[in-house]
RNA sequence: GCUGCUGUAGCUCAGCUGGUAGAGCGCGUCCUUGGUAAGGACGAGGUCAAGGGUUCGAGUCCCUUCAGCGGCUCCA
């Protein structure tokens, strides 16, 4: 006999081999017809195996909880399933298919398959009613574990030779693994899965896209097949809907449809134009934070777009993200064949015929290589280029702010008097973002971040991280997001990517982790995500339809402080080096003002409105009150202007609405006599006639208060787009 | 960067198995002078992403390049 606890703390006896479903059975027919899964010592298997083989070496009592469609964990457990029905439809309807991978998602699920044939969208349908076939006959899943060798053979006659290599390679330490048959179907799998194929109610193909095998493009091309499922249609409805809902709100639509900006083939890839509405949402935003950055003891500088590269060669932006940036712009002709010249000689990818070429065509450029000997041995070669190289200008169009922070911090000697010094600039950075991730403006190539340095005294810096947090909420408050949780990235010690020695990691990790614990921030750890220099929170952020988005991020530096031999001198008259704390509230204007536009589907409020109130005259005949009318509301602060088309007001107040403006303030005669304006609100509509005055005392109050009005919080699941809890059921 | 799909008027799109380019919206002019989500008439706008090829003939078929979208990988 088992013992077995239940989440409510009673302890009952079964058989040895008793399963979830037996316990469940136990209790009431309805419930077992309802389990989907089990939770056995809080980790989620199948309802069909026996409880004690589920526990494995653990002590009695297990704990046991059992999972229907009312617990989350289920829906993991249904998708996955839902993933091996659709592998299975597909292998019936076409020949050849090997299996790959087929994870749940957050959303939903997708299996990777390995397939001559394309399957396009127009497959879905087939494949799709093939799964309702499946799904109808609600056969059982089944577990069963073979030896490696078996399990191996198995693959093999089942012709899955991706299976195979996962035996092989990816299971190369377990003895025994697990298959789950479904009728003919039978599929390497850990699990686990619903009792049978009729749990599934609702379900759908939503997209296929290419993959790798293991993710890696050197490996066979894989098609990925995404799809989702839910235990009822009306939820699965939500999250069609939802789907829609961001479709609706997608900024690249809406941004050009409101002209707020646009990316231009002749300009470049990645390259933002701020048309002159956008240009309005963005620099409100960047004058508020300005402002609230001088009431915090910041302080505005400016510097370059570009830098010497020596500068990122000392912070090591330069090396570690050579990749991802524009080429360096040299001052002699020859600099960028001289730099490609060391990167084959370190890679040892250079010919002696290819290396005569270079040295003639050196010599034509007019670089003088006297230095430099073909007999000499790689290092001297290198030695000699870069003796050269480093006498010739060389600038890098700046992938950051903080070198140049740095030197303004440099520029005078700092007594600890003076810190914390905040260095605060709207910096406009390039970065050479593979041309496959440019997204928009949520990823750019060109972005303008709201950047500040804070550099503090060692014991300065929990208080100033605290304080950066609050500024973080505190601006995310003022454009209605208060709806996020924090993300802290921990370095992976066992990685040789982070600069520095691990005792300053160490005391950087946890001074986050307690600042944050103070604050009652909801935040989760993630190890191997830091940045080379130093721990970072980030502020995953959620919109109005529940998407998740990284936006401001605080980062911890003890690095550069160091590479740079920054100083201030202490109270006891010596030089002590003092910590950084990188921080962008919104990250960039551009992913932020993107995001806004998602977030406020296009209708910003009154604040950040581009075109804040439109007079709208009934008739030509009051177009000069028209005129006077947008005039007063100028000269109160307004963005205002007039509809002077000889359309009729109806056309006029539509074409107005369509177009997000938070005030219309239709004028004819009546008004024009009495000194009125009759006030149209995007949201609630006619608010009747009112004096000039009042409706610019209403407005003012509206926009100083920066109220937010309108943002619907979505009912629907959230979709997040941080996949990181994806390969919970990964086969 | 890799990969699948896509590229026709300012925007959204139609254009069949190759036979000289079309709609709606927007824009302009004129008529209309009006009261809270579309008044009417007329008109202008296109080297069909760029380059090459096949063909008597290419928006349509083929190749290359560029760009966009999905996905993979990356993200200071």
């Amino acid at each position: 006999m088992i013992q077995v606890q239940l989440p409510d703390g009673t302890v009952k006896e079964y058989p040895d081999q008793a399963t979830a479903m037996d316990v469940a059975a136990g209790i009431g027919a309805r419930l077992a017809a309802a389990v989907i899964a089990a939770q056995v010592n809080g980790k989620v298997v199948d309802a069909a195996r026996p409880i004690a083989e589920s526990a494995g070496d653990a002590p009695q009592p297990y704990s046991l909880k059992l999972l229907t469609d009312k617990n989350p964990e289920a829906l993991g457990v249904l998708r996955h399933s839902c993933a091996h029905i659709m592998a299975r439809a597909v292998m019936k309807l076409f020949p050849g298919v090997s299996l790959a991978f087929g994870p749940t998602l957050s959303t939903g699920y997708y299996y990777d398959i390995g397939l001559d044939r394309p399957i396009s969208e127009d497959d879905f349908p087939r494949i799709e009613a093939e799964m309702q076939k499946i799904i109808g006959d609600a056969e059982k899943f089944e577990r069963f574990v073979l030896p490696r060798d078996e399990a191996r053979k198995l693959c093999m006659d089942l012709k899955q030779d991706l299976k195979v290599e996962h035996i092989d390679t990816g299971l190369g330490d377990q003895s025994t693994v697990s298959f789950y048959r479904q009728g003919e179907f039978v599929d390497l799998c850990r699990g686990p899965h619903i009792p049978d194929a009729g749990r599934v109610k609702a379900f759908k193909l939503l997209s296929v896209a290419g993959s790798y095998w293991k993710g890696d493009a050197n490996n066979r091309r894989l098609q990925r097949l995404y799809g989702t499922a839910f235990f009822s249609s009306k939820e699965q409805q939500a999250y069609l809907d939802q789907i829609e809902e961001a479709k609706r709100r997608a900024h690249r639509v809406l941004g050009k449809k409101l002209n707020l900006f646009s990316i231009a083939n002749d300009v470049g890839q990645g390259l933002c134009l701020w048309l002159p509405k956008g240009a309005i949402v963005r620099s409100t935003l960047e004058e508020f934070i300005k402002r609230e950055l001088i009431n915090r003891g910041y302080q505005p500088v400016y510097s370059p777009h570009i830098a010497r590269v020596e500068l990122y060669e000392i912070s090591g932006h330069f090396p570690y993200y050579r990749d991802s940036q524009f080429a360096p712009l040299f001052g002699h002709d020859a600099g960028q064949l001289v730099d490609f010249w060391i990167r084959r000689l370190k890679e040892h990818k250079l010919s002696s015929e290819e290396e005569s070429k270079l040295v003639g065509t050196a010599k034509l450029m007019g670089a003088d290589l006297s230095g430099y000997r073909a007999s000499d041995n790689t290092e001297a070669k290198v030695a000699a280029l870069r003796e050269w190289e480093q006498k010739q200008e060389r600038y890098l169009l700046k992938p950051m702010n903080c070198p140049h922070h740095i030197q303004i911090y440099k520029s005078q000697p700092r007594s600890y008097r003076d810190l914390p010094v905040r260095l605060a600039e709207f910096g406009t950075v390039y970065r050479h973002e593979q041309s496959g991730e440019l997204n928009g403006m949520l990823r750019v190539r060109g972005l303008t971040q709201d950047d500040a340095h804070l550099f503090v005294a060692p014991e300065q810096v929990e208080e100033e991280f605290r304080q950066t947090l609050d500024l973080v909420k505190f601006v995310l408050a003022s454009v209605g997001l208060d709806d996020y949780r924090i993300q802290l990235s921990l370095r992976d010690p066992a990685s040789d990517k982070y600069a520095g020695e691990p005792e300053m990691w160490s005391k950087a990790e946890a001074t986050l982790r307690k600042v944050l614990q103070d604050s009652k921030l909801p935040f989760t750890e993630r190890q191997g995500e830091a940045a080379f220099y130093g721990p970072k929170t980030d502020f995953m952020v959620r919109d109005a339809i529940g998407r998740e988005w990284q936006l401001g991020t605080v980062q911890l530096d003890f690095l550069l402080p160091e590479r740079f031999q920054l100083e201030y001198i202490g109270n006891d008259n010596k030089p002590h080096r003092p910590v950084m704390i990188h921080r962008a509230p919104f990250g960039s204007m551009e992913r932020f003002c993107g995001m806004l536009i998602e977030h406020f589907a296009g209708a910003f409020p009154l604040w950040l409105a581009p075109e804040q109130v439109r007079v709208l005259p009934v008739s030509e005949k009051t177009e000069e009150y028209a005129r006077q009318v947008e005039k007063k509301f100028r000269e109160a602060g307004f963005r205002a202007s007039t509809d002077l088309k000889s359309s009729k007001v109806q056309a006029k107040i539509r074409e107005a609405q369509l177009d997000l403006v938070p005030y219309m303030l239709v004028v004819g005669p009546k008004e024009a006599e009495t000194g009125q304006v009759a006030v149209r609100d995007r949201i609630d509509g006619d608010l009747g006639a009112m004096s000039v005055e009042a409706a610019i005392a209403r407005l003012k109050k509206e926009n100083e208060d920066r109220v937010v009005r309108q943002v619907v919080k979505s009912e629907a699941p959230a979709a997040a787009t941080n996949e990181s809890g994806a390969e919970l059921y990964a086969d």
